[in-house]
DNA sequence: AGGACGTTGTTGCACGGACATCTAACAGTG
DNA sequence: CACTGTTAGATGTCCGTGCAACAACGTCCT
C-alpha cells in the first residue's frame, strides 16, 4: 500500500498549504508590529479603514464590510465600536433599510488612513517585492484557484493516516 | 504624480496579498469546522500531534514546537497544557538540558491523529486539489520567495498614499 | 569561582474574536 | 391584519493568544 494512493492531494498539496499558512503568518506579524508601533492601528483596523475609503461615499454596510474584512458581523460590531471610540469612523442609519448601519470613514479615519499607508505598503512590500513581474502575472490565478471555491471538485481520496514510525502526512519529516 | 512610483510595489503585490489572506482563511476556517465537527480537535492542536508524530522520539522540545507550529511560547505552553489534560502528550523532562522539556506524543495522541488525518487532508485537498501538478512545481518556490525572508531587499519605495476619492491602494475598488 | 548575559518555559493580564442569543425590522402568506 | 420566517446588528460569555514579567538554568568570560 501506498502511502499517497492517488494524485488528488499529493505531499505538494499539503507542503503548498504549510508554505501559505507560514507566509500569512509572517507577514502579518511584520505588518502588525509595525502598524502598532508606528502608528497604534492593528491591522484589522486598517482593512476596515481601507475598505471604507474605497468603497463609494465612503461607507459600507455593517455587512458588507465584516465579509469584506472577514471578520464575524459579532467581531465587526466590536472593532467599529473602537473606531467609533477613536473617532474614526462613524455609524449612520441606513434611509430605505431601517434595520441597517453604515460605517462610516470620518475625516479623521482618513487622515489616520493616510499616515498609515505608508507603513502597510511597506510592511506588505518587505515580503511581496521579490516577486518580480512574471510572478505577479501567474499567482493571482493559483491562489484564485485556491481561495475562490470552497466547494468540492471531488470527495477528494484518501491517504494512509499514519504508517508506524513514519512522518506525519503534512509534514516534512525531521530525520 | 502617479498612482504608483515605483515597481517595487504595485497593485498586484497588493492583489497577492490580499488573495492570500482570503485562501488562508477561508480554508483555515473550513478546516477548523472539519475537524472540530468530526472530531473535536481544533487545528493547532492537530498541528502539535502532527508535528510530534514526524519528529524522531515523538518529541520535541516546547521551543522547537512552538516554532513550528507558529505560536508563542506562552501560547503552545497552554495548548500542550490541553492536550496533557486530554492525555494526547506529556511533558518530559530534557536529560542534557534541566531547563527544556519534550512535549511527547502519547499513543491515544497517536491514535487522535490517526482518526483525524483524513478529515485534514480532505479538508486542505478540497481547495488544493484545483492545482494541477504544474501548478504544484511553481508554487513553492513562489511561495518560499514570499514566506522565507523577513529581511528587507531594499527599503521598497513608497507609493501615494490617498488621492482624494480614489480607491485606496490595498482594495480592489468598489467604483 | 563568580558574576553578566542569553535561553527556556511558565504565569498574570488584557485584548480580540467567535458562538449563541436577543431585539428590531423587513418580506411574504393566509 | 396577525403569523411565520429571515435578515441586520448588538450583547453576554467563553476561549485562545500574545506580551511583559518572572524563575530556573546554561554559557561565557575574566
Amino acid at each position: 500500500m501506498t502511502l499517497l494512493r492517488a494524485e488528488s492531494l499529493s505531499a505538494g498539496h499539503l507542503e503548498v498549504w504549510r508554505m501559505l499558512q507560514r507566509a500569512q503568518v509572517r507577514i502579518t506579524r511584520h505588518l502588525e508590529g509595525e502598524l502598532l508601533g508606528a502608528h497604534d492601528l492593528p491591522p484589522a483596523s486598517y482593512d476596515v479603514l481601507a475598505h471604507l475609503a474605497g468603497a463609494p461615499g465612503r461607507r459600507l454596510r455593517m455587512n458588507d464590510l465584516a465579509e469584506r474584512v472577514l471578520l464575524s458581523r459579532s467581531g465587526l460590531t466590536r472593532l467599529v465600536d473602537r473606531l467609533q471610540r477613536d473617532g474614526l469612523v462613524m455609524r449612520e442609519a441606513c434611509a430605505d433599510d431601517a434595520r441597517g448601519l453604515y460605517a462610516v470613514l470620518s475625516d479623521r479615519g482618513a487622515d489616520r488612513l493616510a499616515e498609515a499607508t505608508p507603513t502597510y505598503l511597506r510592511g506588505v512590500g518587505m515580503f511581496l517585492a521579490r516577486l518580480d513581474e512574471e510572478d505577479l502575472a501567474r499567482v493571482p490565478a493559483l491562489l484564485a484557484k485556491v481561495g475562490d471555491l470552497g466547494s468540492a471538485p471531488e470527495p477528494a481520496e484518501q491517504v494512509d493516516p499514519l504508517a508506524p514510525g513514519r512522518p506525519v502526512p503534512g509534514l516534512s519529516a525531521a530525520p
